[in-house]
RNA sequence: GCCCCCAUCGUCUAGUGGCCCAGGACGCCGCCCUUUCAAGGCGGUAACGGGGAUUCGAACUCCCCUGGGGGCACCA
C-alpha cells in the first residue's frame, strides 16, 4: 500500500455522465497501479439539487464499472460543520467576509457588465462594509453570504501533472461565495476542507475545472495548508462535432450504455482509450491489463471526441473473448426482460454461442436468439426482409424444396444442410437461402441457418417454412 | 467582452531534434472467404492548421496568427 490517496467525487444530481465515468476510471485506475487508496465522496453541498437516489445510482454505476473504492462514500451533506467552521475562521482572519447583495442583484450585475462588453464577477461591493452598513442591511432583513477576498494582484500558479505549468493574474479572479445565504457551504470550500482532511495526494479531474483549482488552492493555503495536491487535469471528452457531449449527441449517461448492452469490460476500455494511449498497440485490454498499463505520463492533452463506432467495435472484441458461460449470464438479463417467460436456458446458450462470433452487443445477442422462443403462429417476418424475400426468384419453390428437404433429412447439422436441395433448383443458395432464414428466425439476417432449425426442431421448423409459404401464394 | 487550456489521418492516437516523404486502431473503400446479414482474412484511402525563429537538421523547441474547447454561478 502508497500512501497515494485520491478520490473520485461527484456531485449527485442526475445520471452518470460518461465524462464523470472516465474521471472516476482515471482515478481508480491510478490508485490501482500506485497501490494507493481510491475513496468515494459525493459532493452534494448543494442540497436542492442533491437527491439520495444519485447518491445510490453512482455506486450502482460504479459496481457495474467494476470500480470498487476503499472508504467512502463520504457524504459531504453530513459534514457541514466543519465547512461552516473553517469558513468562520476565514472571516475571523479577514480572508472572507459577509456579503448581502442578492442573488438577483449580482445577477443583474453581471448582465449589465456583459453588455457593456465588460468583464462579469462579483464587484466587490461588500468587501468592506462598515459596522453600520453592515447593520443597515440586517436591519433590512437581507440574507448574508459569506465571500473569500481573492487577491487583488499577483498571479495564482501551480504545475498540472498532465499540462505542466498553468497560471492566472488574480487580479482576473473575482471573490467568490463560499457559503450560501442559506447558510450551506459551496463546492470551493467542502472541496479545499475534505482534501485537506483526508490528505488526498492526487487531484485528477476535468479540465473544465482547471480555472477552479486556483481558487481553491488559495482557499487552502488561507486555511493553513502548507502543502497541495498534485493535480492532473484530465482532456474533456467532446461529442461527435465538437463541442460538449450532450443529448444531442445521443446517450450521454453510463446508464443508457448499460440499459443498450454494452460489456462493462468493453466500455471501461473504451473511456480508458479517450485520452490516453497504451505504452504497445494493444488497445483491446482488460481491467487488469489497463490497471498494469495506466501511467498518467501518457495521458494527452487534447480534448477527445467520443467514437460510437469504435466502442461497438471494442464491445464485440470483448464479447468475443468471454468464455461462453459468462456470455450467456451477461446476455442473460437482456433475454429474460423481453422474453423471460418462455426461455429455454440450454437452447439460449447453444444460440448465444452462435451468436458470439458475430455480435457487438449484448441486446443484439438476445434479440438475434428471440425467435427461438417465440411461437411458432407469433412470429413476425419484418417488413424490409420481407421485401427482399418477394425480389428472390423461385421464391416459391424453393420454399417447397425446403420443406420436402426438412421433412425428411437425417437431424444432424451436415443432414440439414439444404444447399443441394436448393441449387437443384437452379438458383445459387446464396441467392435463395433469404427466403429460409426469414421464415424460419423473422428477418433474413441472423444465426446461422441450419444451427437455427436444429435448435428450433423439425416441427417447429416446417410450421414456420409452410406459413411462409403460403404468405407467398396463399392459394 | 475578459481569462484559461489545447492543436498529427474523418475519429482515437504513436511520436519528446536525425530511426518519420510520419506508425497503429476504429471508420470508410476494394478483394477474398462465406449458409443471407454479420464475423474473419488481405489490401487501399487518409494527417504533422498557417507564418516566422532556433538548428547542420524540426511533427517534436520558441514566438505570432488562425482554429477548437473550457471558464467567468449563492452548480460542481
Amino acid at each position: 500500500m502508497s500512501d497515494i490517496r485520491v478520490r473520485f467525487s461527484p456531485a449527485p444530481t442526475g445520471m452518470m455522465h460518461i465524462g464523470n465515468a472516465r474521471t472516476a476510471l482515471f482515478n481508480w485506475l491510478f490508485a490501482r497501479h500506485t497501490g494507493g487508496t481510491f475513496i468515494l465522496r459525493i459532493e452534494d453541498t448543494d442540497v436542492v439539487r442533491s437527491t439520495t437516489e444519485a447518491v445510490e445510482q453512482i455506486q450502482v454505476v460504479l459496481r457495474w464499472l467494476g470500480l470498487d473504492w476503499d472508504e467512502g462514500p463520504v457524504l459531504q451533506s453530513r459534514r457541514f460543520d466543519r465547512y461552516l467552521d473553517a469558513a468562520a475562521r476565514l472571516v475571523e482572519q479577514g480572508d472572507a467576509y459577509g456579503c448581502y447583495c442578492t442573488e438577483d442583484e449580482i445577477k443583474a450585475r453581471n448582465e449589465a457588465a456583459r453588455s457593456e462588453g465588460k468583464t462579469p464577477g462579483y464587484d466587490g461591493r461588500c468587501r468592506d462594509l462598515t459596522p453600520a452598513q453592515r447593520d443597515a442591511f440586517v436591519a433590512e432583513g437581507r440574507a448574508r453570504s459569506i465571500r473569500f477576498r481573492t487577491p487583488d494582484d499577483g498571479r495564482s500558479e501551480f504545475v498540472d501533472i498532465i499540462r505542466g505549468d498553468v497560471s492566472v493574474a488574480w487580479a482576473t479572479v473575482s471573490d467568490f461565495v463560499i457559503v450560501r445565504s442559506n447558510g450551506t457551504p459551496v463546492f470551493f470550500l467542502a472541496n479545499a476542507v475534505d482534501d485537506m482532511e483526508m490528505a488526498i495526494t492526487h487531484v485528477l479531474r476535468g479540465e473544465d475545472l482547471i480555472d477552479s483549482t486556483h481558487r481553491v488552492l488559495a482557499l487552502r493555503h488561507a486555511l493553513g495548508a502548507d502543502d497541495q495536491p498534485a493535480y492532473a487535469h484530465l482532456p474533456l471528452i467532446l461529442g461527435p462535432g465538437g463541442g460538449k457531449l450532450s443529448k444531442r449527441h445521443g446517450a450521454i449517461s453510463v446508464e443508457e450504455y448499460r440499459d443498450a448492452g454494452y460489456l462493462p469490460a468493453a466500455f471501461v476500455n473504451y473511456l480508458a482509450l479517450l485520452g490516453w494511449a497504451p505504452p504497445d498497440e494493444h488497445e483491446v485490454l482488460t481491467l487488469d491489463q489497463l490497471i498494469a498499463a495506466f501511467d498518467l505520463e501518457r495521458v494527452h492533452q487534447a480534448a477527445a471526441t467520443f467514437d460510437p463506432q469504435k466502442l461497438e467495435w471494442l464491445d464485440a472484441q470483448h464479447i468475443k473473448a468471454l468464455p461462453l458461460s459468462e456470455l450467456t449470464a451477461a446476455v442473460l438479463p437482456f433475454a429474460r426482460e423481453r422474453y423471460g417467460a418462455r426461455l429455454d436456458v440450454p437452447v439460449f446458450e447453444a444460440a448465444v454461442g452462435l451468436a458470439q462470433e458475430r455480435a457487438t452487443n449484448l441486446l443484439q445477442i438476445a434479440e438475434q436468439a428471440e425467435f427461438l422462443f417465440t411461437p411458432d403462429d407469433d412470429l413476425v417476418i419484418d417488413d424490409a426482409s420481407w421485401e427482399k424475400v418477394l425480389k428472390i426468384e423461385k421464391v416459391a419453390q424453393i420454399l417447397d424444396a425446403a420443406i420436402a428437404h426438412v421433412e425428411s433429412c437425417a437431424w444432424t447439422l451436415e443432414g440439414i444442410d439444404l444447399r443441394a436441395a436448393v441449387d437443384a433448383l437452379g438458383v445459387k443458395a446464396r441467392k435463395a437461402l433469404p427466403v429460409v432464414y426469414a421464415a424460419i428466425e423473422g428477418k433474413t439476417a441472423g444465426l446461422p441457418l441450419f444451427d437455427a432449425i436444429l435448435l428450433l426442431g423439425r416441427d417447429s421448423a416446417l410450421r414456420r417454412l409452410r406459413a411462409a409459404r403460403l404468405r407467398i401464394d396463399p392459394a
